[in-house]
DNA sequence: GTCTATATGCCGATAGAC
DNA sequence: GTCTATCGGCATATAGAC
């Protein structure tokens, strides 16, 4: 591989272990098996590398939502399916974790492809959930804007509890509780 | 106020905002008003100091949430009320926050008030849901310990959104998907 | 493109005076 | 209790050779 490609992605995983602030260009070059010279060479500094590892990992985040919610099936079994995908729960959302970073938010460089990609997801959810009010699945009185930023919230909440508990159990109940206000 | 007060609460304030990789001695001191020693001398480090700061926050933010939860009013009011009480969002959760921080998540020291404060809200709010089963609020079906995760997950998952997009709309749709699902 | 050398400053803490 | 001095190490580059 590339050192680019490779300082690329090691960025993406230590930014998603340790964020921002944690994450430094020595323990990148070290990740990367590339020198201080060669990564200053290729990108002028830490944030634009974390930019260009942000942009990717949002690329990478919406194919993967995108494959099971455009995928065969009812409005409502897409979802389900999204929702009960496996995941690294404990690992946290390599996106929202960014959140949490001061400089993150700060940045509108960097802000950007985390903000475009929440958008992103809760616009698609909306647009399944709006195809399952058309066909009667979903109750005519339900906004999917709203029940859009409901669903991903649980996700990101989830991550936090389970983060919290050093334990998938409290991701797994709020999948299920929201799953059941659901469906009833 | 007592040195040993100031240093816990700018410590709490700089956890909340920078986390703990982004919170230096130096920084807690010049908050305090304290000097290198003074620090030293009331905790052994960082590391304490930080415990303090956080099992502070968690009794702060039970006993905001107790208020709420165990006032007046149905089970479904008190929960509701909880939900829309007026927060500062774009500020993100005090402890939730703390989740991104693998050098908390990783201590059992610093990680357990995090994880207290979350099991508790849990299960307080599970206590309120069972509560409104029993008067016929709530339909016979709800898993009081799935639902209480849901809750607990929007509203964590509601600041991420939030910080995101840096604005507190994706929080408030969150929150109103959610009472949607709940009063249908 | 990649390497090594160098630089300023903060990090987290310890030592010992006052 | 609080102060100043000192410490080894890392953060985040920049400079210039190869």
């Amino acid at each position: 591989m590339e050192t680019v490609e490779r300082l690329i992605r090691s960025t993406q995983e230590l930014l998603w272990e340790r964020g921002y602030v944690g994450t430094s260009p020595k323990a990148i070059q070290a990740a990367a098996g590339a020198g201080q010279g060669s990564m200053y060479h290729h990108f002028s500094g830490k944030a634009e590398l974390a930019k260009a590892a942000i942009e990717r990992s949002g690329v990478e985040m919406r194919a993967a939502a995108e494959e099971l919610l455009g995928g065969a099936g009812t409005a409502g079994e897409r979802i389900a399916r999204y929702l009960g995908r496996e995941r690294d729960v404990l690992r946290g959302c390599r996106i929202g974790r960014l959140t949490a970073d001061p400089e993150v938010v700060a940045d509108p460089e960097l802000r950007a492809p985390v903000d475009e990609t929440f958008t992103w997801l809760r616009g698609r959810l909306a647009e399944v959930i709006a195809e399952g009010k058309q066909n009667g699945e979903f109750a005519a009185t339900i906004d999917p804007d709203r029940l859009a930023a409901t669903i991903a919230a649980v996700l990101q909440g989830g991550y936090v509890l389970a983060r919290a508990a050093d334990s998938t159990e409290p991701f797994d109940l709020a999948i299920q509780g929201l799953l059941e206000l659901i469906e009833a």
